[in-house]
DNA sequence: TCTGCATATGCAATCGATTGCAATAACAGA
DNA sequence: TCTGTTATTGCAATCGATTGCATATGCAGA
């Protein structure tokens, strides 16, 4: 164990060293360029069948793998993908990922997730990522600053957005439909009989929180429900303390309301803490509509009824926007939406009155 | 500023060409070996601070960024870390992810986090990572299969486990002292009088379900409870229902038990639902420990008492240890040990008796 | 036999950055 | 003035794979 154990230095000789193109053309008796062509799919047709077959077997004997840095290098493209994420704790993030990661594996591309919030600007975290040669980016990020989105498109880079979308409708994206969730929230409350709903919005500057908020609204209009018995209260953050403080602030009103739909399942999980500082009961004096119907939700006391958004396929259509783009980088910019769903549980119960 | 502008012979000047090396040159009038060294920390006393300073404007005035792929196939290093996951969507994976990448992040790496389950074999997703020639791997499988780690140590791969041993404890790892979380659980439970303890173990080809277990029955055995007393059912898998399915199994026995430690928090869930199929109320018939202490696991009804384990810190520790691994490959093997907590919630209480 | 064309392979430049070595300049000492 | 250092910088090879072009071979048709 304590031997002299620094070869490092310079070049080792030992078995250690990865075969490249050369060591297998040098086995066949073949130039590299006649290696590299029999080992892709695309170029293989011109190269004879038979010494396809010796270079392949050679290939695997000595246990070839491509140099991926040294194929970026040469065509200029990476099979690289960047991801940017919010906050890979927050707990509806992996399913998007997944979908994400799943699709772009399928294309043999690798994903490079990277959690904004921890560490430096976005700014600069997009840079390392472009110094990485990202063939794209997938913007998952809280706050769509508009100099990140330029910084993006300055360089050139295909980016699609997920779960997001920005001001100008500038980039290809891949979200729930939010209005449709909200009227969902809305109208089950209205059929079981509520007239005073309040809603916990999400942060404004944040797409999600802003069309939620709008959704709500215009469904509690289309409801017949006056403005004064919708009351909207803002948390700052999507966190569950901040749902807290929100929803204090609505059951302080003169009116209080029968029920709320939290513009996401934290938020809500801050309107139960709410309640319980209040002595109020869930959903006996108060129902709870939450979004997102994220894991374990359904275990929560009670459980919790929510809008189910598609994450999954949300990451996965947005993995396809983002490959075509790449591969026509002027495709005119789509806006996938997906249908949510609303999952009844036990948080809301009928109004008697 | 010599007179041979040459106007970049075939290319266009396009704007979305990304800077080289050798267009920061031409502008400085100097070798691109000398901007080379002028922006590389460990080369820059080489050049004149005049001109290095000329460089580095000069650099930053078109927007230079550094091509990781080009100077990863000049090195032989290509700052990439790979992380494979049992399963991104385990809402216990987060943390210990957000420990690694944060680490590896601030020293200049970057993770690329692969999720096993969903396609292919280990295998080739390993053959995959070193196509991309990842500098070293983090292993956070579900299933040591021997063949993957003797498939890494075949490649010369600096790899860690993380959450995880390996049977013959060949690599450094990062985990929580299983035995000793138990041991709290347990402890927990006897000095709540309970005399009748049932373990709900996880897959025991995992090294948390054999360890969870043999620490479950040593701390069983301390506390002077006899087998009879605390029995042991296996779940195949680390999920709700597989939980639901050995805790129906202990409550099946002749002599129920009156509380139960679960190998993990999903396992806990599925006890719950079990209880509940039963009829049976927790804490007041049977109490139940989980292990983990995932996010929301404190909503639950009721709320679970668990074994916190540190898996940021978890998280770190694994990316240091192959940072160390990575510096001098035939360091020692550590093992990393962190201490669990207990956090007592509503699903424990006294058996009175 | 010669021409023509297709097929298969070799050759060499290239991608962008790094680095050992060589070359030059500047300067000190004798 | 000559020699020996030292500080800078240039030169060119190199990492591994790709690809346009040139070459060689084979075969068919005239």
């Amino acid at each position: 164990m304590k031997q002299t154990l620094r070869p490092a230095s310079g070049l080792r000789a030992t078995a250690s060293a990865r075969p490249t193109i050369k060591d297998v053309a040098a086995r066949c008796g073949v130039h590299p360029s006649t290696v590299s062509r029999a080992l892709s799919p695309a170029m293989k047709h011109l190269v004879a069948t038979e010494v396809a077959d010796r270079i392949q077997a050679a290939a695997n004997a000595i246990g070839y793998r491509l140099n991926m840095a040294a194929k970026g290098l040469r065509t200029g493209r990476s099979g690289l993908i960047g991801v940017l994420a919010p906050d890979i704790a927050d707990p509806g993030f992996p399913p998007v990922l997944s979908g994400i990661a799943d699709h772009l594996n399928a294309e043999g591309y690798a994903t490079i997730v990277v959690d904004v919030g921890s560490k430096g600007s976005e700014q600069d975290l997009v840079d390392r990522l472009i110094a990485r040669g990202v063939d794209g980016l997938v913007l998952a990020t809280v706050s769509l600053r508009d100099d990140v989105v330029k910084h993006c498109l300055d360089a050139a880079l295909p980016v699609v957005l997920v779960n997001r979308v920005d001001a100008a409708g500038q980039l290809p994206s891949a979200a729930s439909d939010d209005a449709a969730g909200m009227r969902l929230a809305v109208e089950h409350l209205v059929a079981l009989g509520h007239k005073r709903i309040g809603h916990v919005a999400g942060p404004q500057e944040i797409s999600t929180g802003a069309r939620r908020r709008a959704g709500f609204e215009a469904s509690a209009k289309d409801a017949g429900l006056p403005a004064r018995h919708t009351p909207v209260e803002i948390a700052e953050t999507y966190t569950r303390a901040a749902g807290r403080e929100a929803a204090l602030r609505l059951l302080a009103r003169r009116t209080r309301p029968t029920a709320i739909v939290a513009a996401n399942d934290l938020l809500a999980l801050g309107v139960y803490d709410a309640l319980a500082a209040r002595g109020l009961a869930c959903p006996g004096d108060v129902s709870v509509v939450g979004h997102n119907d994220m894991p374990f939700v359904d275990m929560v006391s009670p459980p919790l009824t929510t809008v189910r958004i598609a994450q999954r396929d949300m990451g996965e259509a947005a993995a396809r926007l983002l490959l075509a783009r790449i591969a026509a980088p002027g495709a005119s910019r789509e806006h996938i939406v997906l249908a949510p769903e609303l999952i009844i549980r036990g948080s809301t119960i009928a109004r008697e009155h």
